[in-house]
DNA sequence: GAACGTCCTTGAAACGTTTCATCAGCTGGC
DNA sequence: GCCAGCTGATGAAACGTTTCAAGGACGTTC
C-alpha cells in the first residue's frame, strides 16, 4: 500500500480511503491510486486489515461429513443466505472425528471468523460451548442444544410417524424399522415416532432390525436377514432410518427375488437425488434441507449483528412425506 | 496476550515465547503463563500472528460442486493431505458459476492462504492465472492447465476407450454414447477414446446421444430416446459420460419394461457409491478420486514450500473399469 | 574474587492496515 | 481584504502478535 501510495503521489491515508470511503477522495487522486493498484497489482492483505478493523466478512460451516449429499445441500442453503448478506463460507469436514472438529473450531476462533454453523459430531457440546462462551456466535445444525442456544432442526418423531402412518394406511401391519445404532438422536427419534402411530393403530409392534450403520452395505445385509425369515414371520413393510439403507434394501430384495413393493414395501428417509432414481423409486421422508441451512445461516446473521440482546431460537421444521413406487402399489408397472 | 503477560508478572515477549519455542523458558514461567492463558480464556489472535510472522497454515479448494461425490471424495484426499502437513483446509464451494469462483479467489488472496486447489468452471484460467502471478501457488484439480501450471487429472480418452473395448469384447456391435454438452472438456475425451476403440475393431461407428446436462433427469430422457428406436436400429449398448446419466437411463430401461443388459448394456463413469447400489448394479469406469486429491495436495505443499526453483508437474492418472451387472450376462440371476 | 559462560527474560521494533484529529487550500460573504 | 466554512489530504497512533539484540542472574573456573 506504501507502494501503491508512492506511485499515486499521494499519502497513506488517502489509498485507504479511496479503498473505504471512495466518496471522500477527488476524482483525480482515486483515478491516480486506481490505477496504480492496477499497475503494482496491489491485493489488500486482510489479516492486517482485521488486525485494525475487527471484522473478517467470513462465516464457516462445520460440516459432520462432506460426502452424504444431505449436508451438502444444507450446506448450499447456508452459502445462499451467507452470500446474499455479503459474507463468504469456509466449509469444514469432520468427517465424524472429534478431534477434527475441535482442531477446525479452534482454528475458526483464532481466525476470529464472524460466526460458526455446526452439525456437531456426538451428543457433548463443551467444545461449542466454550467456543459460544468465548464471545463466537454458534447456531447448530440439525442438533438441538438447548434453550441457551440457537438451533435448527427437523423434528424426527413427526418424521418416523408420517413414514408409519402411510405405511399403516396402505394396509401393512407387520412393520419392520431398519437402521441405528440407535445412540444416534436421529434414529431413536424416527424410530420413537413410528412406534406411536403404531401404537394409534393398535397393530402388530414394530419390530427393530438394529444395524451398524447408516450406508447402503448395511443395508443390504438386513435385506438378507428379512428375506432369511419364514414367509409368515416376515415383515410386509420396512421404514429405513435413511436412503442408504433403504437402496441397498432394494437392492438385495431385487436380488433375491422378492418383489417392491408387493413382498415388501420400502421406505426411505432423506429424499435424496438417488431415491428417486432408483429402479423402483423410494417413497422417501424429505427434510427441507435447503431452507435448514439458509434459516441456520440467517440466525446466525442474527446473533452477530444483533447489537445487545440476542434471544436464542430452536427452530424446527416438519418433515414431508414423497410418495413413490416403493410403496404404491398402484403405480406398478 | 497483554493480560495474560500481567497476570503471569513476566514480559509479553515470555508469553510468546511460551507459545512459540517453550523449551526457552523456565519451568516455572512456563506453568505461570500456561495457568493465567487456561484462567483468562485467552485465544491466539491468528491475523495478527500472520501479520507479523507470515504463513497461514492453510490451503483451501475451490469446489465446482460441493453436491457431486466424485468431489467431495476429491476433497478427503486433499483434506488427508493438508492435514498430515498440519495444514487445514477450507472448501469453497463456486458451484459452477464463474463469479463466485473469482469472488472466492480474491478473498482467499487476501487471506494470503497457503495455497489454492481448483477445478475450475470453464475453460477460461484467467483469473487462476493472476492468483498464480502474483504469487499464490495453485494447483488444478481434474483440468489440464498447460506446462506452467501444476496440475492432476486423469486420462479420460483412456477411460473412454476402456468403456468401448470392455463392450466390443463382450460381443457389442451397435453402441451409444449418451452424454454432453460436448464443450465439457471430459465428455469430448471419453467420446474420442471410444471412438479409438471402435475404429481399431472396425465395427459401426460410434452414435452419439447429446444430452443438455450430466444428470439424472437427462438420463431418463436418453433412454426414452433410445426405447423409442426400431429394434434394427437400436443399440445393443450405452456408454454414459457419468454414472448419474447411467442411472436415469437404468430406470427408464426397466420403466419401459426393457432388460439391461439383455436388451441394453450400461457403462457408468465415476464409479460413484450409488452405481454399485442401483437394482441392476453399474458397470462403471472407476477414476482414483482420493489420491487425486492426495497427489493434487501434495503438488501444491511441494510448489509452496519449494524454496526457489519449483517444476510445474502434470500427474495424470489412468482410470479402471469396474465391471458389474449391467454388462456382465453371466452374473445376471 | 574476577572473568567468563550459560540460561532466561526483557523491551522495542516491525508487520500492513484503518481511523482520526489536524491542517492546507479554496470559496464566498461581508 | 478578512474570516468562516468547507473539502479533501495528511501523518501518527493503534491493532496483537513475533523476533531479536541486549541485558541480568547465577554458576563455574582459575
Amino acid at each position: 500500500m506504501k507502494d501503491v501510495a508512492a506511485r499515486a503521489g499521494v499519502s497513506l491515508g488517502t489509498v485507504s480511503n479511496v479503498l473505504n470511503r471512495p466518496e471522500l477522495v477527488s476524482e483525480r487522486n482515486r483515478m491516480r491510486v486506481l490505477s496504480a493498484i492496477d499497475a503494482l497489482g496491489f491485493v489488500r492483505n486482510e489479516p492486517a486489515r482485521q488486525l485494525r478493523g475487527g471484522g473478517s466478512r467470513t462465516l464457516a460451516y462445520v460440516v459432520l461429513d462432506t460426502a452424504n449429499p444431505f449436508f451438502t445441500d444444507v450446506a448450499t442453503g447456508i452459502e445462499e443466505a451467507a452470500h446474499a448478506a455479503g459474507l463468504a463460507l469456509y466449509l469444514c469436514n469432520s468427517g465424524e472425528d472429534g478431534v477434527r472438529e475441535s482442531f477446525y473450531l479452534d482454528l475458526l476462533e483464532q481466525q476470529r471468523v464472524e460466526g460458526v454453523l455446526i452439525t456437531p459430531v456426538g451428543n457433548d457440546l463443551a467444545v461449542v460451548s466454550r467456543l459460544a462462551a468465548r464471545g463466537t456466535p454458534v447456531v447448530l445444525v440439525d442438533h438441538g442444544g438447548g434453550p441457551e442456544r440457537c438451533s435448527v432442526t427437523v423434528d424426527d418423531v413427526l418424521g418416523g410417524s408420517l413414514a408409519a402412518t402411510h405405511l399403516l394406511e396402505t394396509g401393512h401391519e407387520r412393520i419392520a424399522f431398519v437402521g441405528g445404532p440407535p445412540s444416534i438422536r436421529q434414529v431413536a427419534d424416527r424410530i420413537e415416532g413410528a412406534k406411536q402411530a403404531i401404537a394409534r393403530a393398535g397393530t402388530e409392534p414394530l419390530t427393530v432390525l438394529e444395524t451398524a450403520a447408516l450406508n447402503v452395505a448395511e443395508g443390504r445385509r438386513a435385506g438378507e436377514r428379512i428375506a432369511g425369515l419364514p414367509t409368515s414371520r416376515r415383515p410386509t413393510a420396512a421404514f429405513c432410518a435413511n436412503d442408504l439403507l433403504a437402496v441397498g434394501l432394494l437392492q438385495q430384495m431385487v436380488r433375491l427375488g422378492l418383489r417392491v413393493p408387493d413382498d415388501l414395501a420400502i421406505v426411505g428417509y432423506d429424499d435424496i437425488v438417488y431415491a428417486e432414481a432408483a429402479a423402483v423409486p423410494l417413497t422417501s421422508v424429505s427434510q427441507p434441507r435447503h431452507l435448514l441451512g439458509r434459516t441456520a445461516a440467517e440466525l446466525l446473521l442474527e446473533e452477530s449483528r444483533g447489537t445487545a440482546e440476542h434471544v436464542h431460537r430452536q427452530v424446527v421444521f416438519d418433515p414431508e412425506l414423497v410418495v413413490r413406487a416403493s410403496t404404491n402399489l398402484r403405480t406398478r408397472s
